[in-house]
DNA sequence: TGCTTGACCGACG
DNA sequence: ACGTCGGCCAAGC
């Protein structure tokens, strides 16, 4: 399949999300120059090349939640792969406040 | 062309 | 804290 460019802005947004930290859907969709677009970066997600390693695990919703039935084969590698970074679960969500990556100023995790 | 489909989001009750 | 609803718009057919 053709790879569009969208696509790959989505793609390069999404690496330079640091190990155990997430984005959101939007946020990620901002980043690569499509505000409005968080459907974009899902799409994109899901046609991540088998060759090329994007961190998609680390973009969940805006309300903290990994977009996937939570029987699925997709939720439970999500979530295994977040854990293994040190990114906790409660209830289902994540902290968005204390994991979610600031571009910007890039506030640490503090207890 | 035109219509449907989303790995979404925010507001509202 | 949940479900619903409307808006969003590129892709894909």
């Amino acid at each position: 399949m053709k790879i569009h460019e969208s696509c790959a802005a989505i793609w390069k947004a999404t690496k330079k999300i640091p190990r155990g930290r997430v984005a959101t859907y939007g946020q990620i969709a901002r980043e690569a120059g499509f505000p409005n677009h968080p459907r974009l970066a899902g799409y994109s997600l899901k046609h991540i090349p088998d060759n090329m390693k994007v961190p998609w695990h680390r973009v969940i919703n805006a309300q903290g939640k990994l977009s996937f039935p939570v029987d699925s084969e997709h939720y439970a590698l999500q979530k295994n792969l977040l854990e293994a970074e040190g990114v906790l679960f409660l209830r289902g969500k994540v902290d968005l406040v204390r994991y979610g990556w600031r571009s910007k100023s890039d506030a640490p995790i503090l207890d």
